[in-house]
RNA sequence: GCCUCAGUAGCUCAGCCUGGUAGAGCAUCUGAUUUGUAAUCAGACGGCCGGGGGUUCGAAUCCCUCCUGGGGCUCCA
């Protein structure tokens, strides 16, 4: 009998010719590994592979990432199963696995909540009865005569496999898809898992092509890493910025006004102005110059800029006036263009950083709007810099550089750089210039190099006119989001004629324009915030930095005194001086999440102090209201982002 | 826009399955109370049960439709 040498966890072991990767994983590891599969010469392989010739053995366990896909995929045709068996006409299309779970898109009748129980209860049984996944080499025209009935399927195996190649299916009990692999052992690995949702998508994701039902699920290999996101999406419920929104009145989307058009409520407004007065002061230090430009504009104007070409499903529908059709901007760009060139520009002029807080205008699908995550007026702290090449990468530093200093303050720490590049497929997306986007792209891929930041490329998230740096965040649900955007715009320049007088007297109509917005707009950038802190706002941005309580009706005089003190100095307060009982103000005042609450009483107005209790709890008594005034504005002028006057 | 779930008082929700004509708590207002760190007591006010249509003797409840909100429509054997 042949023998094989297989290193496992880097120790030799001898099997015999044909031994399974499954026989080989329980002998080393035992029965209860959590082990799902195995790289094996570093290719992904099932437990039914046979081992013929000497290698080397990984294991590939359940909680790592390439377990938890493995498990995923598997559930996905677990889900498959269930559902063909319980309706006989739906067909199977793809089935991948994602972060945190799988889906399976049907071509089939759409299902509804008690659907969804239903299946959830079939895989259940299937998982009872552990049926082996089984995989299978099949040869190409058999293989089509198995899918012949499916023809999503066949179209995958005319596109990924050709006539020529056999490709591999894997079987558990009566059920059968294309697949290459690889899956758990058998059905028994899939117990944590639970269907999570419906939604339609369409076949390859175009919406001329068949309507799909997509089932989500979500998959881990333990009950705890289960319970775990179950708790984490509790959680970020918890942090939801609509319900602290409407908690701290800081906005609204009314019915009449219309969808996807918020409303900045007084509390809002505050939290809204502060960020814009930081941004304010931060770009005087960087050098920006501040503009206003119209909320519309000549169609002329967004013809010269790409915007109809490239743009035009964003922008909402021109407006026929008595001197041409006018359109709601959807960017300022191109009316900062129009400043840029209403007199000659000098080199010394660049970098020419022109910025503006302003409203543009979306037009998103009904259907995509979401709080203030997705919006139709969407409040910018936009910017414009032209310069010459030789400047774009010092301007580009800067910027990322400023985007850093504003996460700072405001305390985020969970995000990372994203080169995002143009797809040459999508021809229509994309200004047609196939020379510019590669050596544009290159440009920004140095300056990341050079930067010495970890970053990621993704094809087909550039802009329409070029590349762009994006700063992605992840949300409490573990989504990631854009939150900065660095773009550089290529186009420009012929398109609206940018050009200085250069150093030699020689009109030089190299001009780049970078596009950039670091936080993101206001709308994203407050529910970001909100969710971050889960409304619990540093002092500075606190819509409400003190609220004040009186004790009994015996204080409100001193209470106002203490008011009007605070106010004097800049500082945010409110006083509730009514006769309900001190436990009930504290009580109902939280939901405004202030900074402080002071406490006024007997000993205080004796004393001319205050008690202070922060919003965590925190307390300290007999502060003198000198001392505690001084220390609040501090606090608020520091851009604090604790509580730490206590 | 499409799929799906939902819409009852300012807010949070019960009632709907099985049709008999609307309820609670909080908030608001009025009294009483004058309080020391997460709900003092009592009373009052408050609803076209999202809009419209249908079925029925009778609809918050069943059916249709529209509107609004949540989730999804990016992850490709």
């Amino acid at each position: 009998m042949s023998i094989v040498m297989v290193q496992v966890n880097h120790e030799q072991h001898e099997y015999s010719v044909g031994i399974s990767v499954g026989e080989i994983v329980k002998n080393v590891f035992g029965k209860k590994s959590n082990i799902v599969a195995a790289l094996v010469d570093g290719k992904e392989r099932d437990f039914s592979y046979g081992i013929e010739n000497d290698c080397n053995i990984d294991p590939i366990h359940g909680n790592s990432n390439n377990g938890s896909y493995i498990i995923r995929h598997s559930c996905a045709h677990l889900l498959a199963q269930a559902v063909t068996e319980l309706y006989p006409d739906a067909k199977p299309t793809i089935g991948p696995p994602i972060e945190h779970g799988f889906y399976y898109d049907f071509f089939m009748e759409p299902i509804g909540d008690d659907g969804l129980k239903m299946i959830e209860k079939r895989m259940n049984e299937h998982i009872r009865k552990n049926h082996s996944i089984i995989r299978e080499e099949i040869e190409n025209e058999e293989l089509r005569r198995m899918f012949s009935h499916n023809k999503f399927k066949i179209q995958i195996m005319d596109e990924k496999i050709g006539d020529e190649m056999e490709s591999s299916i894997y079987r558990q009990g009566d059920f059968v898809d294309l697949c290459i692999g690889p899956h758990v052992p058998s059905t028994s690995y899939l117990r944590w898992f639970k269907l999570t949702s419906t939604s339609q998508a369409y076949w390859k994701g175009d919406r001329e092509k068949e309507s799909l039902v997509r089932i989500y699920g979500m998959c881990y290999s333990t009950k705890e890493e289960l319970k775990q996101r179950q708790k984490q999406i509790q959680e970020a419920a918890k942090r939801d910025h609509k319900k602290i929104g409407r908690e701290m009145e800081l906005y609204m989307i009314d019915e009449m006004i219309g969808r996807g058009l918020p409303v900045w409520l007084p509390n809002g407004e505050i939290m809204k102005s502060e960020i814009e007065k930081f941004a304010l002061e931060t770009e005087d230090s960087y050098g920006y110059v501040r503009v206003t430009t119209p909320v519309l504009g000549k169609k002329e104007l967004f013809e010269a800029s790409g915007h109809l070409p490239h743009y035009a499903d964003g922008m909402y529908p021109p407006m026929e006036m008595d001197d041409g059709e006018y359109y709601i901007k959807a960017m300022n760009c191109p009316m900062h263009h129009r400043i840029y060139t209403s007199k000659k520009r000098s080199y010394r002029d660049l970098p020419l950083r022109i910025a503006e807080y302003g409203t543009v205008y979306r037009n998103e699908l009904s259907g995509t709007l979401a709080g203030l995550l997705r919006v139709r007026m969407l409040s910018m702290n936009d910017a414009h810099i032209y310069c010459t090449l030789n400047q774009v990468a010092s301007e580009v530093e800067a910027n990322i550089l400023m985007a850093k200093e504003y996460y700072d303050t405001f305390g985020f720490e969970n995000y990372h750089l994203r080169l995002s590049l143009w797809d040459e497929e999508k021809k229509d997306k994309y200004i047609d210039q196939p020379e510019n986007w590669k050596s544009t792209q290159n440009y920004l891929r140095e300056i990341l190099d050079n930067l010495d930041m970890e970053y990621e490329e993704v094809k087909g998230e550039a802009a329409f006119y070029g590349p762009k740096i994006d700063i992605q965040f992840k949300t409490a649900l573990g989504r990631e989001e854009s939150m900065a955007t660095i773009q550089l715009d290529f186009a420009a320049k012929e398109r609206f004629d940018l050009s200085f007088m250069d150093e030699t007297g020689t009109e030089n109509g190299e001009v780049f324009v970078i596009h950039r917005a670091p936080l993101s707009t206001h709308e994203r950038f407050a529910a970001f915030l909100l969710e971050n802190t889960a409304g619990n706002l540093p002092t500075w941005l606190s819509p409400i930095q003190v609220q004040a309580i009186t004790i009994s009706e015996k204080h409100k005089q001193y209470a106002n005194e203490v008011k009007t003190l605070l106010e004097t100095a800049g500082v945010r307060v409110k006083l509730d001086d009514s006769d309900n009982t001190i436990g009930k103000k504290i009580r109902t005042h939280r939901k405004m999440r202030p900074a402080y609450m002071v406490i006024i009483g007997d000993d205080e107005q004796k004393a001319r102090t205050v008690s202070i209790r922060a919003r965590d709890g925190r307390q300290k008594n007999d502060v003198s209201l000198n001392d505690f005034i001084a220390d609040i504005f501090a606090e608020i002028t520091n851009r604090s982002k604790t509580l730490d006057i206590i």
